[in-house]
DNA sequence: GGCAACCTACCTATCAGTAGGTAGACATTT
DNA sequence: AAATGTCTACCTACTGATAGGTAGGTTGCC
């Protein structure tokens, strides 16, 4: 299938560019990898540009859908918020790799300008989502403490992006689940 | 002088390694920027891992050396955490960077062992004295609401190495005085 | 026949790093 | 005081490896 060697591409890519930066793997790395020539590659993909694009535009999309499903699958606001920080410690693979959209916002100098906007409103949307999932919490009485509102939610995003960044430098999950601490302890049941 | 050679070339270094990270930059880039020849900046720094180790040493005793500061400079808690606010803000220079902590976490394969290690104490330091803080901030009553501890201090660092991804991400400060917004509406009056 | 999905072979640019030389400051020797 | 040696801080010129990308051919399916 003509498929099956693009996702094969994209995977391979994702998960280099997720441990060693878009700048850290190479065609050959992926050729390597996937099992076909560096040249072919440049069929699916013409130019790394191409490929860093095609592999935000996946990577955006798998999360908003990932957090719909959560929004059907969680009734209150701490049980949304519970999972996405499950979401961001499994992105972590044990402490190897950070979720791409850390990945490409820390060194985003390289990188074509539509996959910045990509980037931005991937963050936009994010936030808003957790700001809802506030809302929720402050609603449902998930949330225990009243000081804490979907003014929050960037402060949110922001602890679970940090948390990866401690976790990935330490290489093991640890230091993600002491930073989310401060996340954790302020939702009650759900 | 010898001295002043070196540290244009740690400056320039840092600079390119805090925007574009550690692979980002090149000997040909740090000669053409600091004047003097691309094989001559392996005289003072042999390979490129002595080069990285070097920045990474400066960099963790310039940031201690300024919480000293903080310490004798603020007398609350909250003054403290303040004042580690600022400095992280400062170290975006307006969203162009991060610091070098957030740029070599978030890409950490490449880098030798002897870094990783640095970074992982210079975070453990700095994990320490925000615990400190807090804990003065608790005593002197500059910390408003009393769900926040010293073992919200692994947080604290994340929420603020997260800012800063948000901020790099978009390119101006203002994503990252909305997540800080976070730990500053909990503090008081300094 | 036509097209998708590869291939081999090659290009130029750039990478980190090396070899070997040199100009000038300074100390030591004669 | 002059000559010599040594050291720092550069230089030119080069290496092999690798980067992303291109040209043009081949294979097999519809």
């Amino acid at each position: 299938m003509a498929h099956d060697t693009k996702t094969a591409l994209l995977d391979a890519a994702e998960k280099a560019a997720r441990r060693r930066g878009f700048d850290g793997f190479s065609y050959s790395d992926l050729a390597e990898e996937v099992g076909i020539r560096k040249a072919s590659i440049h069929y699916h993909f013409p130019t790394k540009s191409d490929l860093s694009l095609a592999l935000i535009l996946r990577y955006t999309d798998s999360i908003f859908a990932d957090l719909e499903e959560v929004k059907s699958a969680r009734s209150t606001g701490a049980g949304r918020i519970d999972a996405l920080i499950d979401i961001y410690r499994e992105a972590l693979f044990g402490g190897e790799t950070v979720c791409l959209c850390v990945s490409f916002s820390a060194h985003a100098d390289p990188l074509p300008e539509a996959v910045l906007s990509d980037i931005r409103s991937f963050r936009k949307g994010l936030i808003a989502w957790i700001a809802d999932a506030l809302r929720l919490a402050q609603d449902d009485g998930t949330l225990r403490m009243s000081d804490m509102s979907d003014r929050d939610a960037p402060g949110v995003l922001a602890l679970l992006e940090g948390a990866q960044l401690a976790a990935r430098a330490q290489g093991d999950l640890g230091p993600y689940d002491d930073a989310v601490t401060l996340l954790r302890s302020r939702f009650g049941k759900q």
